[in-house]
DNA sequence: TTCATTTGATGCCTTTAAAGTATCAGTTGT
DNA sequence: ACAACTGATACTTTAAAGGCATCAAATGAA
């Protein structure tokens, strides 16, 4: 019975418990006036008698009964509530907002989310879908407390590091004539019609993507532009174009598109954690050290 | 923001919520050392920074983020806690434990419960299944805050009233050759094998029932003594006998006996509310309103 | 009955925790 | 460079809480 509730109402529960005042006191190691005060004083402010006393018996009343159970609760929670604080403190408890981007949600992520949930069960996580782009402004500004994106990262104040890289393959409509083939060399896709990430939404991955495609020697033609991964999946599956998109398992589970591995190609797309080098939430190096 | 919890703890909500100790201290009315005071104080007995502040900014930790959320809670139940206390002292709101019998249960208490749920929904009930005479010493000792049984209550210190009123019906195997008739008088089971509570946990209805048997010309011959409801029913279903019961839904429910009204009989079964003198809780009072 | 014992409540004085005042040291923005 | 803030500290004052002695009522044993 520490310290953090009033001392009216941390005397009034021992004699709830005790159902007598001289024993309270004891137990409260205080002279018994000082417990018949404090009860008085209780009283007095509620405005509800408490206690039913004469010279031989204390009882609670329906009040009285009502209000230790009240008590009782508050009571529990402060005394847990120093020990939380502590574990908070030590990254064991508290609270992770986490932006993610459609790679991270489709690959990684999930199943990295439930092993953090199994080793810190007290830390309570927001996940909020934001681009790359607008994960870095939100870093910046302490709405994040980590980032899943793709890079560059170029402020000094963000922290990085690779959290998972996936290869990419080819995605094409399911009976287009490349689909019979194990594999696919990235060139046979020069002549192609492309389906896309908008630039101004995938301000990161799309440029990539272009990158990949000089290198093998051709400039992809858009054919579509398109908001989100479902977007893309959809305008594939309709026979809008092609496209390259890291390997993860939500790809192979639509019948409607053919995923193929890219032949002799080292290209990956790398998914980084992001965080603003001030904050100080220890859960966030827990999250952090756990990924490693 | 009133005074339950220690001060420590309400001026750390205070500053935690504004994130400046001269702000805090304006609305604690109190000088802005005071308030210095106690959040280092309340730092050092929990072991763990709360605040993170230098000369310009003020910022919970993580820690002190987790610790306000426990203390809002429990400030929170105490502010509720003094209300509640004066509900439970009118009788709005508190704990009853009733007892019933199988009377009551197979009878009006549903229904009435159910009424009186609606009505003072902050008032929990125990029910416990007791019978008669079990409820009578229940209620002496406190065990009980309120009875439903069957009288005589002999005791000066029990009050009681009527709280039902039902007219007994014969009770006969589905293909008894009386169960041709609409109604039955009592006499017709003069010569019938008799299925009856056991005297000694039915000790207040087996001698209601063979009074009135009595009063009709005939001693009721035993054939079977049973414990409970159930078992008077299935062993009049499985021919062992008749018998005498209040009526009640459950009763017409059973697809194997024949439930048959008495002709010419005032003969009632009382089922009454019963409690003790001094039981002074005032849900007590509010349940004993509500069923007059 | 009488009287010692026990209960919670009161009055008066003491102690101590909390508050106030004045001031300091560190930033920030002009 | 300096005024204008911030939160922290030192010292004094105040008021809340505690202790002691005692009371009145109830109980139970002689």
């Amino acid at each position: 019975m520490n310290r953090f509730l009033a001392l009216q109402i941390r005397y009034f529960m021992v004699v709830a418990e005790e159902l007598h005042f001289r024993r309270a006191s004891e137990r409260l190691h205080v002279a018994q006036p000082a417990v018949s005060r404090a009860i008085r004083q209780l009283e007095a402010q509620l405005g509800v008698k408490l206690l039913e006393r004469d010279n031989r018996n204390v009882a609670l009343t329906a009040g009285g009964e009502a209000y230790y159970q009240e008590c009782r609760k508050a009571a529990d929670i402060m005394v847990e509530a120093g020990a939380r604080a502590i574990r908070a403190a030590d990254g064991l408890a508290g609270h992770l907002t986490i932006g993610y981007i459609d790679f991270a949600i489709n690959g990684p992520l999930p199943r990295h989310l439930s092993r953090f949930y199994e080793a810190f069960p007290e830390v309570s996580i927001e996940l909020v879908r934001r681009n790359s782009h607008e994960q870095l402004e939100d870093l910046a500004s302490g709405r994040l407390d980590l980032g899943l994106l793709i890079g560059p990262v170029t402020s000094e104040r963000i922290a990085h590091r690779t959290f998972h890289q996936s290869p990419y393959v080819a995605v094409l409509p399911r009976d287009h004539p490349l689909a019979a083939c194990r594999t696919i060399p990235l060139e046979a896709l020069a002549n192609e019609l492309f389906v896309i990430g908008h630039p101004d939404t995938w301000r990161h991955f799309t440029p990539q993507l272009q990158a990949y495609c000089l290198e093998a020697g051709f400039i992809p033609r858009v054919a579509q532009e398109a908001p989100n991964s479902d977007s893309i999946f959809g305008l594939v599956a309709a026979r809008m174009g092609v496209t390259l998109y890291p390997d993860c398992e939500l790809s192979h589970e639509r019948s409607d598109i053919a995923i193929r591995p890219l032949e002799n190609s080292n290209a990956r797309l790398s998914i980084a954690l992001a965080w603003h080098i001030d904050n100080a939430n220890p859960a966030l190096a827990s999250f952090i050290e756990q990924a490693s």
